[in-house]
DNA sequence: TCAGTAATCTGCAACTCGTGCAGACAAACA
DNA sequence: TGTTTGTCTGCACGAGTTGCAGATTACTGA
């Protein structure tokens, strides 16, 4: 994702406006790596900009995946999660706490593929499934905490 | 996913009963390759048993999942999908259509991967998107058409 | 075969995540 | 500063899934 700024320039550019709001969740979101979900980035939001919607955060979460400029990332089931990340890379999320963590993976166009005949794919998205050293060692592992943002 | 007759074992083995509705739904799922949903497999059930509630198939579909008989699918988005096919395989998903087809990857255990430290990790879930043959020639493609099941 | 027990089914309400809509509001521009 | 037009907020709604309670049915043991 681009800076704060430049994101301010590539949403005149296409006649957008450009907001407080907006301005607060660019920041939030700017080298951010915690993959966070529209909720998350709302409380976040919020204790900066009281009365903030939560409308407006996936609005913008929105505009910014149309634009190419963050990623939606699905992990299997519960809220959709946002990556300033574009580089191309994938994920490891523990199953336990819901952590998501950037992984990079190199070779991944040398698999050999059986049952892709008739199908015009584009990259494969790999997730890994496991869980992190807090939670393999914590006796009482913390259930689906607010790991993220 | 095991037969009828042995899944039926396998259910008593746990305590738990065989009703007309699980023996129905699976036959519906035994040898289905299309990754059906709830929703169409309750659709398919309602066929030969009317009255079967969407709540029951919900209700199979996670003790199934629970036992390993069946995967559940998750390609982003949209209902969850079952997978009776429990051999190491990936999926590939048509992203027009939402058709959801097995793919069979070797050498996904060679990967270079980066970013998995810390992390006690399982084997990737690899999904490839990108657009059927049907769709792909099809000037007005049918969008999300109920390809499964 | 039959009664008792415990699991199951159904229907509905509720819940989570996300979107559509309308009216108030504010950014951009002349 | 006024006008235009996009944006924000709040709310209702929709899809997908689960919780719950009461009626029903499969199993077990006599």
């Amino acid at each position: 994702m681009r800076s704060p700024d430049q994101l301010t320039d590539a949403f005149r550019a296409r006649g957008l406006k450009m907001t407080p709001q907006r301005q607060l969740l660019f920041r939030l979101l700017h080298g951010n790596d915690t993959h966070p979900t529209a909720e998350s980035l709302f409380e976040r939001a919020s204790h900066e900009m009281p009365g903030i919607s939560l409308r407006t955060v996936y609005q913008t979460m929105n505009d910014l995946v149309a634009m190419g400029e963050i990623e939606q990332v699905s992990v299997g089931g519960g809220p959709a999660r946002f990556d300033p990340n574009t580089d191309d890379h994938h994920h490891v999320v523990c199953d336990t706490c819901g952590t998501v963590r950037d992984v990079y993976v190199s070779g991944a166009d040398q698999l050999a593929i059986d049952g892709l005949d008739g199908f015009d794919a584009v990259a494969p998205a790999i997730v890994f499934h496991g869980e992190c050293t807090q939670c393999a060692s914590s006796s009482n592992p913390p259930h689906h905490s607010t790991k993220e943002n």
